[in-house]
RNA sequence: GGCAACAUGGCCGAGUGGCUAGGCAGAGGUCUGCAAAACCUCGUACACCGGUUCGAAUCCGGUUGUUGCCUCCA
């Protein structure tokens, strides 16, 4: 480990030198979806983001544990059905058991992190799968004097805490803007303070999930989950702890509260946002209607999309901002990413072909250090995968006869980009649907008749023949080493 | 309304107080029967108005716009 890898920490607003507690081994957690629906763009970015995190680090010698919770209790529903459990909700309308639609879409999300070549998490907690260590979290909390029993609820007392602590910290929030900002919610007449959150809500009759506790039949807060399940698998404090900026107030602002109050310490010494995504310059949102799924990316199947993209399409497109801006995802934008990426993993087999010379005209090491220098600046993978662009330029150099590298360092150089690539980056090639061997013959005729028409300079009959099978989608190009033909997709 | 962040060439998107980002598109060229693909060469952009500075797109102030959070949210 000869690089400083330097990541900025949104709890100090600036790029510290990351140092973990216990070298090699790394503990991080991210915040992972609530599944009561399909993965949509929006979650592409976190799931890719923290992957390219995971990977680095991984690349880098470090032992992660790597910790994605699945929400699948606590969040309500805002503005209908008072304390309404979202899953619950949608297991009425759909008839279903709560832990069905839990599951079902569950193994949706889990599709799509695969499709997008996102490894898995070493662990994966549910949160209803914690319920006794969430219990047991609020009485600690309710013994240290931070919380309160209000009508079978337990809510979290923001003034007490903010005696002691700063409550706002992280998302730079002050109590007396939250005492001014005066909205009305429902059930804030069980709240000493509009700022005060629910570590367990009291569940109404009607309401399916349930789980018995001290206090009533009902279920665990909103933020609560995180802060115990963090700490039962990575100890407190972990290393490393991320999520969308969205979530920074007041998911993981309450995260600190809740650790501090009921441990005496913060449970996470680095915290990493990814910034959001828009579309087509606007807020992304399924009241705007414009939330589109990755199952839908993946087919084209939305009115907004011109075209399928490809989960490698939408992977590269992500890693080509930096993780701490907003992405805008267009069309346009798609369709360029498209094509770059497959002009990148086309150049990187044709490394292979590179033959090597007695001497190097290029240093290899420089090039490698300009990648690990973009890394290790707080992830910058756009820098990565420019500075990859310009070894695929110099690539072709060599392919050339321009500029020569050495038997060594070609070896060096063809492992580092390989590893950059695949390994930290997690770009791959996207198996093509294999033709049958219906199609494969008749294309093999095919193309041997235009051959056969081009030997005798029949121009006009092979010309037909191309023209006839691009209306079929169907590129076909006389390269050097023969004819080949691709359907064109996106 | 309150609190933040951002505003870069046709599009996407890095970075920086003076020194090439990169991708896509576009132009020219090589190759080719033509085409496609591939490769080579090419762009001096940084919202607006002030200020600081020898010098700012980069720092400071203001204006406008966009986005996020303040309510489940990745």
């Amino acid at each position: 480990m000869q690089h400083t890898l330097f990541l900025y920490n949104t709890l100090s607003r600036r790029k510290e030198a990351f140092l973990p507690q216990n070298p090699p081994f790394v503990g991080m957690y991210v915040c992972g979806p609530t599944v009561y629906g399909d993965a949509h763009l929006g979650h592409s970015r976190p799931a890719i983001t923290f992957d390219m995190v995971y990977r680095y680090l991984l690349h880098l010698g470090y032992r992660v544990r790597y910790v994605r919770n699945i929400t699948d209790v606590g969040h309500l529903e805002h503005d209908l059905d008072e304390g309404e459990d979202k899953i619950a909700k949608k297991a009425r309308l759909e008839q279903l058991e709560p832990m069905e639609v839990a599951q079902f879409y569950m193994n949706r999300y889990h599709r799509n992190m695969d499709q997008l070549n996102t490894l898995p998490p070493g662990i994966e907690p549910v949160a209803s799968g914690h319920i006794i260590d969430q219990i047991a979290t609020i009485e600690r909390i309710l013994k240290n004097g931070f919380a309160y029993v209000s009508n079978g609820s337990v809510y979290f007392d923001v003034l007490a805490y903010s005696q002691h602590h700063d409550y706002g910290k992280l998302s730079g929030r002050r109590i007396d803007d939250l005492l001014t900002d005066t909205r009305e919610l429902e059930g804030q007449e069980e709240k000493h303070f509009p700022a005060d959150f629910a570590l367990w809500k009291k569940a109404s009759p009607e309401h399916i999930m349930r789980w018995p506790s001290p206090w009533s039949d009902g279920f665990p807060g909103w933020h609560l989950e995180c802060s115990v399940m963090g700490a039962k698998y990575l100890g407190i404090p972990f290393d490393i702890h991320g999520g969308g900026m969205d979530l920074i107030f007041p998911h993981h602002e309450s995260e600190i509260a809740q650790s501090v109050a009921a441990y005496g310490s913060e449970h996470v010494r680095v915290w990493l946002h990814n910034n959001m995504v828009t579309l087509n310059g606007q807020k992304m949102g399924k009241s705007l209607g414009n939330a589109i799924s990755l199952d839908d990316v993946f087919t084209g199947n939305h009115p907004l999309l011109d075209q399928p993209y490809s989960p490698m399409t939408i992977r590269f497109f992500v890693l080509q901002a930096h993780y701490r801006s907003t992405l805008d995802f267009s069309n346009d934008a798609l369709q360029a990413a498209g094509k770059g990426l497959k002009r990148l993993l086309a150049g990187m087999d044709a490394l292979e072909k590179l033959k090597p010379s007695d001497h190097s005209s290029v240093n290899v090491h420089e090039w490698e250090d300009k990648c690990y220098e973009a890394m290790n600046d707080d992830f910058n993978s756009p820098v990565l995968i420019a500075q990859l662009f310009d070894g695929l330029h110099m690539a072709n150099l060599i392919g050339a006869g321009t500029e020569t590298l050495s038997v060594e360092d070609l070896s060096h150089f063809k492992k580092s980009f390989l590893t950059f690539v695949t390994d930290v980056l997690g770009l791959k090639h996207e198996e093509q649907d294999q033709p049958s061997d219906l199609v494969s013959g008749l294309m093999e005729t095919l193309l041997q008749l235009r051959e056969r028409a081009r030997g005798k300079k029949d121009w006009e009959t092979a010309d037909m023949i191309r023209k006839e099978l691009a209306r079929l989608k169907i590129n076909v190009k006389d390269t050097k080493e023969g004819t080949v033909w691709e359907k064109i997709s996106d």
